[in-house]
DNA sequence: ACTGGATCCTGACTGC
DNA sequence: TGCAGTCAGGATCCAG
């Protein structure tokens, strides 16, 4: 389900219900996710003060009070939102923080690929934050640094930039969508392109998550914003599960195609 | 160091 | 209606 849009528009959304809420309990019903739910989280949080909601890459950092953070990622199905304490929970709500103004920040999902891990400080150094690559919407990330790693990659340009030790938060289908935007093949080689075009790519990448960002990200099944609304930007993807439709720049039909284990869509004219 | 493939899990949808 | 098969917004691990 979410990509860096959609983490970043369920970190803005609850990040104001959170801050200097003091949490009062943990239930965790189901710890069997991606990895083991981290034993005790009640613990190390009941009774502390949220201090900072942040996001690296898809992951979701929660303090309270200390440089030690509670990570949690959504994984492919996985969702946080806030409801009345009241609320009785449903299928594959598996972990609630209850917090003391009268609501819970709940996670639900499905397929449980999410994660809810403690991680001791520094948290930047946790294994699974340790080896990621730069922020997209930051500096460090531009089209000279993508060309610099791409040097020697054989393997296919969509997948070298859904490589999270590459670049962090773009998935499947804003890289059909900054692919096109860029005016690149999908299937191209990434060690095969050049500087110039790694610029526009770079540049696509940017303006194709902000934008996102702006319409509260991608709604396809089920995404929600912590509040419970969708996002908005479905309607703005020019290839991404339009197969057979007509390209918005030049109308050819849109080509669906399996790369790297994952379904991507783009025009054949436009991209080479 | 890079690459392709298998893998975790449930639900929605398609076709018979 | 039922059932089997396919696919899904992620990311790690493994063998080669």
């Amino acid at each position: 389900m979410p990509e860096l849009p959609e983490v970043e528009t369920t970190r803005r959304g609850i990040e104001p219900h959170l801050t200097d809420r003091r949490i009062t309990a943990v239930t965790v019903r189901q710890p069997v996710l991606r990895y083991p739910v981290t034993p005790d989280l009640a613990d190390r949080l009941c009774g502390r003060r949220i201090t900072a909601v942040r996001r690296r890459a898809k992951y979701l950092l929660l303090h309270a009070g200390s440089a030690d953070a509670l990570i949690i990622h959504l994984g492919m199905s996985g969702s946080l939102r806030l409801v009345s304490t009241n609320t009785p929970a449903g299928k594959h709500d598996h972990f609630d923080l209850v917090l003391d103004s009268g609501h819970i920040l709940r996670l639900n999902d499905p397929r449980r690929f999410g994660l809810v891990l403690w991680a001791t400080a520094p948290v930047e150094a946790h294994p699974l934050l340790a080896r990621l690559g730069p922020e997209p919407l930051t500096e460090g990330f531009d089209g000279d640094y993508l060309y610099r790693r791409s040097r020697g990659r054989r393997g296919a340009v969509k997948t070298f930039v859904m490589d999270s030790a590459v670049v962090v938060g773009v998935g499947n289908i804003y890289a059909s969508e900054a692919l096109h935007m860029a005016g690149i093949h999908p299937s191209r080689p990434a060690g095969r392109i050049s500087l110039s075009r790694y610029r526009r790519l770079a540049t696509a990448v940017q303006e194709i998550l902000s934008r996102a960002i702006e319409q509260g990200g991608t709604t396809l099944r089920n995404f929600t914003n912590g509040e419970g609304k969708p996002g908005y930007f479905r309607q703005h993807l020019r290839v991404y599960a339009r197969a057979g439709e007509a390209c918005p720049e030049c109308g050819e039909p849109v080509l669906a195609r399996v790369i790297g284990q994952r379904s991507s869509f783009f025009c054949g004219r436009c991209q080479r």
